[in-house]
DNA sequence: TTCTTTGTTCCGGA
DNA sequence: GTCCGGAACAAAGA
């Protein structure tokens, strides 16, 4: 499940092996992600050259001579890169992870470079939608989203502000994007966990110190995941098919009815759903 | 067949 | 008008 972290591992890996290509062809052998592939897709982007790429929240923007193309991974999407021509698809140096099933590949983009990446999403919940270069301020998309967690401006003094007169708990205030954009339920569990705050507490009851202590630990968790190549609780791989190692750090989520991993807690962690989403927290310092 | 999973969007109630 | 929570939506695997 593709948050922030594994989003712009994604990023980086795109960079660095198909920034600078052109797509010479694109597949698309399944149209029907969560948005319709348009009809203009495949004309509109090949022979275009790839110039740079860029990540707001976890959302990829493809910049080319004439489109910008934005791509989001939905739960369980990935994109994978293989030889020019590769019959043997998996077995080559860059997937040789064969978690991945070939009937969710959905669209191929044959680049300049010799590769062509494959975008393979099990859940289809993953999408790419065309812009003019002009408009990328028109996109609703980005219009809504809150600051970047990493960004200087998102600190206390921010924080404070937006949560006057706002009575939500911190659970969901942490999970909307119009506040802090790129979140979601895994690293919003970890977060709460490390700050020892139960998901339920309302935000406007939270204490100066707790706030700091929050936007710190939010900054933390997740250049840590960064560091480590992206968690892989379930489906995220890296471009080269290796899972990154966060998912080994993680504290709560997933660890219902097991001991809290904190020194000195004998708490025990459990699971709760929140907006129908499921939290999971330790019952003893996090309350 | 039903339940779970996700981020986003939409809708009704306060 | 604004805020909030819950539900719907997409697909697939257990």
């Amino acid at each position: 499940m593709p948050e922030l972290p594994e989003v712009e591992i994604v990023k980086r890996s795109l960079f660095k092996m198909i920034n600078k290509a052109s797509i010479i062809e694109i597949k698309v052998k399944n149209k029907n992600l969560r948005y319709k592939i348009p009809r203009n897709f495949i004309i509109d982007l090949v022979g275009q050259k790839i110039l740079r790429i860029t990540r707001r929240s976890k959302y990829l923007i493809f910049y080319f001579q004439k489109k910008l193309l934005l791509a989001h991974l939905g739960m369980s999407g990935k994109f994978i890169l293989i030889r020019n021509g590769d019959k043997k698809m998996f077995k080559t140096n860059f997937y040789y992870d064969l978690n991945i099933i070939q009937k969710h590949n959905h669209i191929y983009f044959k680049l300049s470079n010799g590769f062509t990446l494959v975008y393979n999403d099990i859940r289809r919940f993953g999408f790419f939608k065309l812009f003019n270069v002009n408009e990328l301020n028109k996109v609703t998309f980005l219009k809504k989203l809150g600051l970047e967690p990493l960004s200087a401006k998102f600190n206390s003094e921010y924080f404070t502000i937006f949560i006057n007169n706002r009575s939500k708990n911190i659970k969901n205030l942490l999970m909307d994007q119009t506040f802090v954009s790129g979140l979601g339920n895994i690293y919003v569990n970890e977060v709460l966990f490390m700050t020892g705050i139960d998901p339920l507490r309302l935000c406007n009851n939270l204490k100066k110190t707790e706030i700091k202590s929050l936007v710190l630990n939010i900054k933390k968790i997740l250049k840590s995941s960064i560091l480590k190549g992206g968690s892989s609780i379930k489906d995220f791989k890296n471009l080269s098919g290796k899972s990154g190692s966060f998912q080994s750090f993680f504290h709560v989520y997933g660890r219902e009815n097991k001991n809290c991993s904190r020194n000195s807690c004998t708490g025990e962690i459990k699971k709760i759903s929140i907006s129908s989403r499921s939290s999971f927290y330790c019952v003893k310092c996090q309350n």
